[in-house]
DNA sequence: AGTTGAGTGAACAGTTGCGTTCAACGAATC
DNA sequence: GATTCGTTGAACGCAACTGTTCACTCAACT
């Protein structure tokens, strides 16, 4: 049982990483059963005996993948008291997660109604988390507490790094920055216009 | 010529209309020739008899969806003077753009592999445009202007707008007092930190 | 040494899309 | 009334992807 199931694990895990590249490099919407095998190296049948259908090669696919990665650790950023200190330490480490998985990030968005459902709601309370972990550092209340909620949602976001960092070309500490600027700026207790 | 070349015009139309329809719906990626023929009540062959390719219907698609847009108007945010409010007039002119053009947008954003390379050409050319409109009513210079182009960039994009207003729940008004609070936080002459 | 089973190769049926050809209809035009 | 031509219906060839079946090989396990 033992020379044997290595083999058979080391296939499945050929199967994986090749949906893997596929997944990051076309993007899961155009990661065919035959790709995956011709990249693995093995027929369609052998794929098709490992995993019954799409969902579960990216089931496997995702949890591979995440393991590899460096992960944001929101509980390491909750141990720091001042709220703008907390945020740009949070936003610093998620944007180079954000950098580190760019390809990835990028094709499965664009995939989004590829991505199974429970992979997709994992990843929106993940943000979710992240969010509340960075807002609670804030005193604000009331109805400022939720725009305050709402920009840090907004920096949060993936599609905000990649604006920043790619498109607008800013360095990471340039547009964690920036952030901060935001968040600091609707957070502010006295809004005080000149045009007042 | 009259009565005929008209009903063939009309047909056209209704297979302009039919991919418009499309393109809306389901995004162009997913627009197939034979779902346009439908969905405007011809045969596939109608269709290819008006138009060669692809492409050619996504000209004539796109250059009707604009003309019944109320597009943004940066030559006239050009006529304020002083810098926050341009960027807030432009911000609120263009996020309304984006708010009644939301759905064709995500779609063909996502689907932004199969737009023809003129259309998207025109669309940077444009958001280029907007942002050296807003970014020269500003006075700063070196490389503080840089970041704050960068970060008007970042305000025009319709990510943007989207994280804001769709994922965060923002209203316009507050969306755009957000991001104009952002570019005068980076272009603020003196970053004063107490924790300096 | 015999059995098990992962992996192979080939083929099948079914779907969807593209692009093209042909004969025919029918209404507008001359 | 004859002609033009936009439109139609049916069909064909091509390509790609999905699943599934069957017979087969060969290394590994008992």
């Amino acid at each position: 049982m033992s020379r044997r199931n290595e083999a058979v694990g080391l296939t499945r895990q050929r199967i994986v990483d090749a949906a893997v590249e596929l997944h990051g490099s076309v993007g899961p919407a155009a990661t065919t059963i035959a790709a995956i095998a011709e990249t693995a190296g093995v027929t369609r049948l052998t794929v098709y005996r490992h995993f019954p259908d799409t969902d579960s090669i990216f089931a496997a696919c995702s949890a591979h993948w995440m393991s590899q990665q460096i992960a944001p650790r929101p509980d390491v950023w909750a141990k720091i008291g001042d709220p703008l200190e907390r945020l740009r330490c949070g936003l610093t480490d998620l944007y180079r997660f954000y950098r580190d998985a760019e390809q990835m990030l990028t094709l499965v968005r664009r995939d989004v109604e590829h991505v199974p459902a429970p992979i997709k709601a994992a990843t929106i309370a993940r943000e979710q988390g992240m969010r509340d972990v960075l807002l609670s550092a804030f005193r604000v209340r009331g109805p400022k507490r939720d725009r305050v909620g709402a920009v840090i949602g907004h920096a949060l976001s993936f599609s905000t790094w990649r604006s920043l960092c790619v498109e607008q070309h800013l360095s990471q500490p340039v547009a964690v920055d920036a952030m901060v600027k935001l968040v600091e700026a609707v957070a502010a207790p006295a809004p005080r216009r000149r045009t007042a």
